[in-house]
DNA sequence: GCCGTTTTCGGCCCGACTGTTTTCAGTCG
């Protein structure tokens, strides 16, 4: 079940859109959607605040604490509800046709009748559009084509089918001749854990020779637009927008298309109140038009008076605050990790021996590397007692190849509906690591769920809550638990939550990653590998951790060797 | 409709590309 405060954020949302359909006031469209971001990133519950606790969230007055207040006594907004009235939901949904927005698609329904995606194809191909202003032959072809791309790749696709493509992209560009840097932005560059298209940006003198590598590219299925400076292409996944700028606004540039769109916003007013103006080619000064800054992100930033900002912390939650206050967290890197402590092996479900697995973890200069494979109730992987004992004796073995690295041997145990796992406390005593994860009953009411969770940190044994929400991204939505109590418990037991940085996991999320901060648990990034190729995934999970706003002293795989051994032997670590 | 280092009114982020139009509106990021 989501918080109160995503229902009203996507309520606010819903209601700038039909501000936009129905032509109402641009800023008020602005301040509505402003307003839907800073609810659903207000870190504290909304459901019980009044109508003076709602004002405190920024960018809602008292018109907006009121609809919100309404909401929460009567479940509805009367305001809403009138425009839902007057609009059908079909006409909302044909803003969703790329080239189609609020201006047409209200002409459409008003001049046509149009109040479907299916209506409008119909109508298109009936030539029913024909002497309508503003739509030419080559906007019926665009539209159809809209319909057609919406149906196939309108979709976001998780991180680890972004990044490698990204990568390749940045690769075969900076090698084209008169390139001078070129690397992705965008949500890619924020690590966010699902990708919906991918930002490229490049420095040149002469932009054509890489718009046409750019358009000749392998991957590209068809050319979307093409300027000087821009130019957008798909890709059998995802459309790639590649930006061209002058080498002296690599670091404007940077800036402006990592986003996000609202940290931008944030950044741009700033600059407004300081006589400034900001794009895309520097920091200018109003008065006199001259350029002040671009070179590099840092000296962006430096002109608003604020620090540099980590990219996976620009979404307007709070980073700009913390950064006028100097309180920016020192955010967990790839170079703080120092082991892994979820992995499998050929004896479950894994691909790679275990020496495989620990010869690669010794090769990553990991201090500390602990095996998982799965217990007995994941029944097909047919997991023993003496499987496990026999395991435990190789993997103590091991030290002697890898004498920098320190071996652990734990499993991957089975949460039952009632938070029991597979072995008994005397068995569990044995491994240095127990992991718990949720691997069957997805759909067990909220309380039960929750009741399970807390009874698995009560376990002394329990370590860490592997992949706690369940989730696969585009195909398993998360568990339903009452995670504000799950992470009480946490923080209570001294019991890690895991962020699972198997890419289609990235469990738990970042939103609710940083809720959970909030109660003071630590966490366990864990990659979940089930071959060698897999440990770097870690990444993901780092990316993951940045956006919940985690230093390395939250991160228990980031801690000395000592430090996590007395936390793995008594849960605390202190 | 919100907000205030221009503070209770008058502002509100910036630019590229496309299509249909002759100077710009709509869409997108």
């Amino acid at each position: 079940m989501e918080r109160m405060n995503d229902e009203v954020a996507a309520l606010l949302q819903e209601y700038a859109d039909l501000i936009a359909i129905t032509g109402g006031d641009a800023f008020k469209i602005r301040v509505y959607e402003k307003a839907a971001r800073s609810v659903g990133g207000f870190a504290q519950d909304i459901a019980g605040l009044d109508e003076r606790g709602l004002r405190r969230i920024p960018n809602v007055g008292a018109s907006i604490a009121a609809k919100i207040d309404e909401y929460a006594h009567t479940g509805a907004i009367h305001q809403l509800e009138e425009l839902r009235a007057r609009v059908p939901a079909g006409v909302r949904l044909l803003t969703t046709i790329p080239t189609l927005g609020p201006k047409k698609a209200m002409v459409l329904y008003r001049e046509r009748g149009i109040d479907s995606v299916e209506s409008l194809e119909r109508a298109i191909h009936a030539g029913a559009l024909q002497g309508l202003p503003g739509f030419g032959a080559r906007t019926e072809e665009n539209l159809l084509h809209g319909i057609q791309v919406l149906g196939k790749t309108g979709r976001r696709v998780h991180i680890g089918l972004a990044m490698p493509l990204a990568e390749d992209i940045v690769a075969r560009l900076a090698a084209v001749p008169g390139c001078d840097r070129c690397a992705y932005a965008g949500s890619l560059r924020r690590m966010k854990d699902t990708i919906g298209d991918i930002d490229v940006l490049a420095t040149a003198d002469d932009s054509a020779p890489l718009m046409s590598a750019f358009t000749a590219l392998p991957c590209v299925t068809e050319v979307v637009a093409r300027g000087e400076t821009k130019c957008s292409v798909r890709t059998p996944t995802l459309q790639v927008d590649l930006r061209v700028v002058r080498r002296d606004s690599w670091g404007a540039a940077l800036q402006y298309f990592t986003g996000s769109k609202a940290h931008n916003i944030r950044t741009r007013e700033i600059a407004v109140h300081r006589k400034l103006k900001l794009s895309e080619y520097g920091v200018f000064d109003v008065n006199t038009g001259a350029r002040i800054a671009s070179a590099r992100e840092e000296d962006v930033y430096a002109m608003l008076g604020l620090p540099w900002i980590p990219p996976a912390l620009r979404e307007d939650g709070g980073e700009i605050e913390a950064a006028v206050l100097g309180e920016l967290p020192r955010l967990a890197t790839d170079a703080d990790i120092r082991g892994d402590l979820h992995t499998h092996t050929r004896l479950s479900d894994g691909l790679a021996t275990l020496e495989e697995m620990a010869a690669a973890a010794a090769a990553r200069g990991y201090a500390y590397y602990a095996v998982t494979d799965h217990a007995p109730n994941l029944y097909m992987q047919r997991m023993t007692d003496d499987k496990a004992l026999d395991q435990r004796e190789r993997v103590r073995r091991l030290g002697s190849a890898h004498p920098g690295t320190r071996f652990l041997h734990g499993t991957e145990l089975n949460l039952d509906p009632d938070g029991e796992v597979d072995w008994p406390p005397e068995f569990l005593a044995g491994f240095d690591v127990c992991v718990a994860s949720v691997h069957s009953h997805f759909t067990l009411p909220r309380a039960r769920m929750t009741r399970r969770l807390v009874r698995a940190c009560e376990n002394p044994h329990i370590k860490i809550i592997g992949h706690p929400t369940g989730r696969v991204i585009g195909r398993r939505e998360p568990v339903d638990a009452d995670w504000e109590e799950v992470f009480a418990a946490c923080a209570r037991t001294g019991t890690a939550l895991e962020i699972d940085a198997f890419p289609d996991r990235l469990d738990l999320p970042a939103g609710l990653a940083r809720r959970a901060l909030g109660h003071g648990v630590v966490f366990s990034i864990g990659s979940d590998a089930h071959a060698v190729p897999h440990l770097a995934n870690m990444r993901y999970g780092v990316g993951i951790a940045q956006r919940a706003w985690l230093d390395p002293g939250h991160v228990i795989n980031t801690w000395p060797p000592d430090r996590l051994l007395r936390f793995l032997g008594d849960g605390r670590g202190r």
